[in-house]
This record gives C-alpha cells, structure tokens and sequence, in this order.
RNA sequence: GUGAGCGUAGUUCAGUUGGUUAGAACAUCAGAUUGUGGCUCUGAGGGUCGGGGGUUCGAAUCCCCUCGCUCACCCCA
C-alpha cells in the first residue's frame, strides 16, 4: 500500500455508490418541483472572488482555502462554497437581463482545508439552492421547503431548522456595538477563543460552545429586539408561514452564520444523529451580495447543504436507497462456441434495453451459477452443445428455479 | 492550529505475566463423480502484527520516535 489517499477525502466505491445515485435523483426531483434550473461553474476561481465575496475575515478565507499560483502566476482557490461562484457567474453572464428572477440549483464538490471529524471532510459535496432577484419573504420560505422536501425523501425527518435574523448591515453593526457593550463588563470570564473573537467578530461569541460562554450570552441583548420594523416584521412572516406548514421551527438567537454576506434571515438544518458537526445545511438572504460582486443590485437567497451528512444521518435510520442496478439476465456458456453465441445474444438484448452479464472467466458450470447467483439476477440462460445445435437455450428462473427451452431470439418476451 | 483515543488477514476481532511455524469468524476462490446457484461439508489463498529504532537469549506484547485513522475543540456542510 504505497498510496493513499488525501487527507479528508473519501472513496466512494460501487457497493455505496447507488445512495449517491438515489440522493442525486431526489434532488434533481426536488429541484424540478420547485422550478429551479442547474448550474455547473469551475472548480476553480479567482482567489480574489471568495475574498470578495465571502469575507477575508471569515475562516473559511482566512485558513481553509486550497489556493494556488497557476503558470501564469494568477491566484486561484479550489471552491471552499457555493454561493459566491454562482453569483459571479450569474453577474458575468448578465442573467438579470434574460429575466427579473432565477431559480438556480447546484450539486458539487468543495473543498476546505479543516482537520477530519464526524461528518466533516476536505472535499465534501453540497447541493444548494438560491433564489435571485426577490426579497419576497415567500423566496425564503421556499428554499426551506424545498431543502425539507430533499431531507424528507431521503428519510431524513429527525431534524429541526433553527432560524434568526441578523437584520440590515446599519442594524447589525448597532447590535454588534451594544453586544460588545455588554460583554465589555464580562470579557475576563470569557474563553479565550471568545477574547479573541470579541476583537475579530463578536457575534460569533454568541454561537460558542463553551458552557461559560453560553451563561453569559444568555443574558445579552438579542438581535430580534433590535431590528427595525421592516426587518422584524419580515422574519415574522418568514417564521409564521412555515409555523403554518408545520415545519418543525426553533427561533435561536445564538444563530449567526460564518459567511460574511447574510442579511435578514438566517437559518440551519441541525440533525441530533450527526455528530458535533450537526448541520445538515444552512443559509440566508445575501441581499448585498451581486452589487458587491459588481453586479446590480439584486436581492438573494439561498443555502447549501451537505450531502454526506444527509446521507450519514439516512443511513443511521436504516433508510432503503432503493436498490442497487443489477443484470437481468445471466449468459452461461459451457464451451466456446456457446460462449461466442451468447456474446451475440447479449448484445441484441442490450440494444432491447436488457441488462446482462456472463462469465469472464473461463469459469466452470457451478461457479457460474454461484456467480448469477451471487449477482442476484432473476434469470439465468444457459447454452452448451445441446443448446447450439437445438437453436434452443435453456432459461432457468434462479427464484423459482423453473427451467425451460427458449429460442435465442424469443429470449426478451420470455423474461418479461 | 490544539487535545484525546486507536492501529494484528479484504472486513470485524482474539492473541493469557514478553516464549516455538500469529488465530477465529465472515468474505474470496476451489472441490464434494459425468452440464445446474442458495444450505451443508472439505480445502486453499491471503498478514513486512502501520513504519523505524531500542531493551531482551527471545517482542504483536515493554520503551522512544514517526506515520496513519478516529473523535472533540475550532469552524462549518
């Protein structure tokens, strides 16, 4: 074993692969009930664009990008997220002037450096969706929906969204003020990550872990007291219409996301069946966002979430993703004409839109049988001398191990 | 970047106070009389005991270093 692989990356090999089908398929779905059109942009981008976009102050800028120097010396990063290359490419090719709204969705992998946990990689793979153009409450509340109907297909119904609003830029910055105000007082009680985060990001402070932390932000102010009317009465409505839909709700003020361009509304997916990496995916109204890209200015909304995770916490319900793709029918050949002919069969019947298999191997009658039988495929045809010269094969159903003489071209009736 | 736990066949694991050729189950492959799977029986292949160094007559077992994996902090999907 010379090689292995990266750090934080993973394998996916044929025996898991038919889940990522599944999933796949539910969100193509999914996103096809709700109207929303993919979109596939590079890999890759400009270093400058996640600065830009996602904030240098964020750790995901600040210490988890791949960036690199390609020959020409420009600095491009490996995508850490999904939100700020899909605007970028929504800007570019001036997507406001084909129409006022896009509904635009995205499956793919990203890449952050972090050390490996639970639920947590280098190279993940997150579907997302975003909604461009309103600042309707209604383009909130139908990505929630929509990631809900996803989870939901998947089994995945053990979870709740917990939402907040960070209210406009103006307003946020008049919390975070008052925030820091009140911590002043308590700032040596704090952990150290928090002093830390007191100086680089307060509003970070509220979302720490440290139980010390917690009974001090317990008591701090609340951004929901201080939002302006419009801001407060926008996440009312976001939070009254899914209560209505019976989304399973928890309002959690200590719910400030990591990414510098939410506005408004804010929310996450948490799931009790991951780890300590409990998010199954988040997001928010960016409503800044296209116009500080260079864009015009155009409101957004959108999320992104893990597909590992879903499947994590699917797999922990002993959810069925359907089942695995297997041959229908299984070519046993008992000597080389018979296995020249059944190459020949196969082919027609494939062109029928009948998926087969046969030996490779040279193996013997009884490990081929053990081979259809391992496979798990319903029907076995089998040809030997007596079969060639009868034009007839004979085909054995493996469940009712039922076994009849069946013409070579009345094969495809015959295993209907 | 910080901390803790763990590394023995493909997989899950045994391996007694250091003592002969390191075991089991499952998986894989083959056979159980002539051309028939699942169950059963028999057999086979497969391990530098993560790697390196040290202690010892002798190390999977003790010590040191190193690599890897896992989980947690951090951060997030």
């Amino acid at each position: 074993m010379n090689f292995r692989k990266p750090k934080g990356t993973k394998d996916i090999l044929p025996k898991d692969i038919y889940k990522w089908h599944y999933a796949e398929r539910v969100i193509r779905d999914v996103t096809a009930l709700y109207n929303f059109s993919e979109v596939r942009t590079p890999t890759f981008e400009y270093t400058e664009l996640f600065k830009r976009g996602v904030g240098t102050d964020t750790d995901i800028v600040g210490k988890e990008m791949y960036t690199f120097d390609d020959k020409s010396g420009d600095s491009l990063t490996l995508r850490p997220e999904g939100t700020a290359p899909v605007m970028r490419a929504f800007v570019e090719n001036s997507m406001l002037n084909d129409a006022p709204l896009h509904k635009l969705y995205y499956i793919t992998n990203m890449f952050r450096y972090e050390r490996p946990q639970a639920g947590r990689y280098r190279e993940h793979t997150q579907f997302g969706g975003e909604i461009l153009g309103s600042d309707s409450f209604y383009t909130d509340v139908e990505l929630i929906l929509l990631a809900k109907e996803v989870y939901n297909r998947c089994g995945v119904n053990n979870f709740k969204v917990k939402i907040n609003s960070i209210g406009k830029p103006d307003e946020r910055n008049a919390y975070v003020a008052k925030l820091r105000d009140y911590l002043k007082d308590n700032l040596t009680a704090l952990s150290d990550d928090s002093k830390r985060r007191f100086e680089t990001n307060a509003l970070r402070i509220l979302d720490s872990k440290n139980p010390g932390d917690r009974t001090i932000t317990d008591a701090a102010p609340k951004i929901l007291d201080h939002l302006g009317t419009e801001s407060r009465s926008r996440f009312d409505k976001v939070v009254n219409e899914l209560t209505k839909l019976s989304v399973n709700l928890e309002v959690d003020f200590r719910l400030v996301r990591g990414l510098d361009y939410y506005t408004d509304t804010t929310f996450e997916f948490v799931s009790e069946d991951l780890g300590s990496q409990d998010a199954l995916g988040g997001g928010g109204r960016y409503d800044g966002l296209i116009e500080q890209l260079g864009g015009k200015p155009c409101p957004g909304v959108g999320f992104g979430s893990g597909l590992e995770r879903v499947l994590i916490v699917a797999e922990k319900n002993g959810f069925t993703f359907g089942e695995p793709n297997k041959p229908q029918i299984y070519f046993i050949s008992l000597n080389d004409a018979a296995r020249d002919k059944a190459f020949e069969l196969m082919q027609a019947l494939r062109k029928n839109n009948i998926a087969c298999e046969t030996d490779m191997l040279n193996r013997s009658f009884k490990a081929q049988m053990r081979d259809a039988n391992k496979l798990g495929v319903k029907n076995v045809y089998i040809l030997g001398e007596d079969e060639l010269t009868k034009g007839k094969g004979q085909l054995k159903n493996m469940s009712t191990s039922s076994q009849s003489e069946v013409d070579f071209d009345k094969i495809a009736e015959a295993i209907n």
